[in-house]
Formats: structure tokens, sequence, C-alpha cells
DNA sequence: CACACAGGTTCAATGATCAGACCCATCTCG
DNA sequence: CGAGATGGGTCTGATCATTGAACCTGTGTG
């Protein structure tokens, strides 16, 4: 987003665009929800030019909402999590898929409450428990019988799958 | 937004990215929210380019997020009104003002429920009344002993004073 | 040691944004 | 009626972000 910020703008709305309103942005935190936490498969999946991830990515840790810490398993590589700021970001997330469901393009994918299988009201909470689950209660699987266009990135892939948001995929 | 759009991204937060990820795009609907029908309140509380504004305007209109009508009072003018889809982008505006407002810049505004003058929850909840208010049924004012960068512009002075949002300023 | 790969950085070309000048229709005041 | 002011734009050159491709570097693998 050009220029990154609306200066004089005295609003936390404003506030909050200038962190996450740039373009790209909020698809890596939607993946990070996801458990998505590479480099490699963040560009796979999202087909976004390399300089501009690494540009978001760092970004999106210098405002605290991913942390990047090196990667156990691979030596020299990088894991990027979601941070307790980045989590408070699920309503932002959840509120414009659902409005992109009703208004856009309709969603491939569905979210449930993980403990009772209850699909989310759209102000995000469980009409079945009638509280609002935090993220890490929450799955989310393909719709049935969709037919988008197939992507065949790992990350497409394993996400036919149901799957528990913020858990590694 | 560069492109203006995603490709391959099968996926309702990119279709609503789309049309609301732009640059500008959620602050003139956040306006559109507060009861800024004209063009010219627009220019003057956003500091937006005429350029930029006519084209964002544009493309709400062109998704059907607001309405152009003809100005009653004076000939030649429009006025911009938020649409059924438009106003459906409410918990959106909210539950980033809630983010913005605890992670970023504090806000200079607060949002209380019309019937019981409750402020409202991070989920755009009403603790008092166990309901989801339109938005309709919000009001907004500003934050008391809040001293942020004061303008003076039309729009900026009228919202000193607490305001029902989509009712015209 | 050669190679592949993850994770970047650098580059020229493209496209969006910006500030300011310009334009036209309507209203206001003399 | 005519002159100027105002609203709502369009147009233009300069600036800045995005893009895809090429290049670079450190780590694991054969």
């Amino acid at each position: 987003m050009l220029g990154s910020a609306y200066p004089q703008q005295d609003c936390s709305l404003a506030g909050a665009l200038e962190i996450v309103g740039e373009r790209w942005t909020l698809l890596i935190v939607r993946d990070a929800f996801y458990g998505v936490q590479r480099f490699s498969e963040l560009q796979a999946h999202l087909d976004i030019p390399k300089a501009v991830l690494a540009d978001r990515l760092e970004g999106l840790v210098g405002h605290g909402i991913l942390a990047r810490r090196p990667d156990p398993e691979h030596g020299g590589r990088h894991l990027y999590e979601l941070t307790a700021a980045g989590r408070d970001l699920w309503p932002v997330i959840h509120s414009l898929v659902t409005w992109g469901n009703r208004h856009g393009r309709a969603n491939s994918r569905l979210f449930r409450h993980a403990a009772c299988d209850t699909e989310l009201a759209a102000d995000g909470s469980c009409p079945a428990c009638a509280l609002t689950p935090p993220p890490q209660d929450v799955i989310t699987a393909p719709r049935p019988r969709h037919r988008g266009a197939r992507r065949e990135d790992p990350v497409a892939v394993a996400l036919r799958e149901p799957h528990r948001l913020l858990t590694r995929l």
C-alpha cells in the first residue's frame, strides 16, 4: 500500500490498516491461521513474488503480529508463527471471510466449533454453545461438493482435510 | 491495490479483499457508517486525492456497497449511501477498530449500544443485552479526555458530538 | 565435491498513487 | 443578467510500490 500510512487520521482503523491493510498482508495472516509457517509454503500457496513476501513478513514481524524463530528441523531456515496480537486478528479474518461469502465469490471453506462441530455464525460465535470460540478451537474444512480452481501446491493439498486452526500443517 | 486481484485464490477472503482491500476503501466505508454522504466531505475528512476518491467511489458503487443518488437539495450533486451489502461490512470495520485499539494507536472514538448506552464488546456484541446490535443501533462518540491531532474539517467537527451510525451528519 | 533447495536480494519494467492544474455545471450575490 | 464561488470531477507529470526473472548464499544430500 502506497506510503503505508494515513497521516492525520486520528483513528484506530487507520492505525490498523497501516499495519494489515497492505496488499497480501491479510492473506499471509490467513495462511498463518491455517498453520502455514514456512516462507516457501506461503510463496507457493499465494503466488506472491518473493520480494513482496519477504517485505510483508518483515513488516508483520516488526509489528509483532508474526514471530520468526529458527526451524529446529532445518538449520538456516525459519518458522513464522502468529503472536498473541496476531491471533487477535481472528475476528477480522472471520468477518471478512463471512462477508465475502455472502456478497462476493462464495467461499470454498467453512469453519466449525471443534467442541460441538457446529458451523460458526457470522459474528464468529457458536450458535449451539452461545460463546465465541478462540481460533485454536475452530476447525476449517473444504466446503462439500465445492469445485474451485484446484490448486496443487502442498498447502492446498493439505487443506483438503479438515484442520484445526493454528496447528502446524 | 495493484492489480486489484488475487488470481487463483479460491477463497472468499481474497474475493472480499479485491473489493474492499484497496488503499482508502475501508476508510471511505467507515465514514459512510458515520453518516458522511458527500464527495467534498469525504475529501476534506480523509485528505485523499480527488482522483483516487472518485476511483474508489466508482468501485464501491460498482460492487454494490455504496449507492449513488441525486442530492435533492442541490442539483447536479450526488449523495453516497451504504447499501445492505455495505452495512454488512460493519463487523469488519468494528473488528478492525477494536484490534487497532488494542494493538496499534489507541482509538479516539468509542461505540455504545443505543438502547442501553453500554460500550460494545470486542466482537461487536452488547455485554448488557447479550445481542449484537446492528449499526443503526450503535452510537459513536469521541473518547473522553482524548487529545488527538485536532482536525477542523466539517466532518471532524460534527463528530465531536455523539452520533448514531448511518444517520446523516 | 557436486548438486539441489530454502530463503532471500537485486534489477528493469509496469502500474498505482499523488499534488496540482484544469474544467464544467449549478448556485449566490450584486 | 453577469461574476464569482462551490461541488464534483478529469488530466498530467513525478513519485513510489509491485512484479517476474535473475542472481546470491548457506545448508543438507548423494
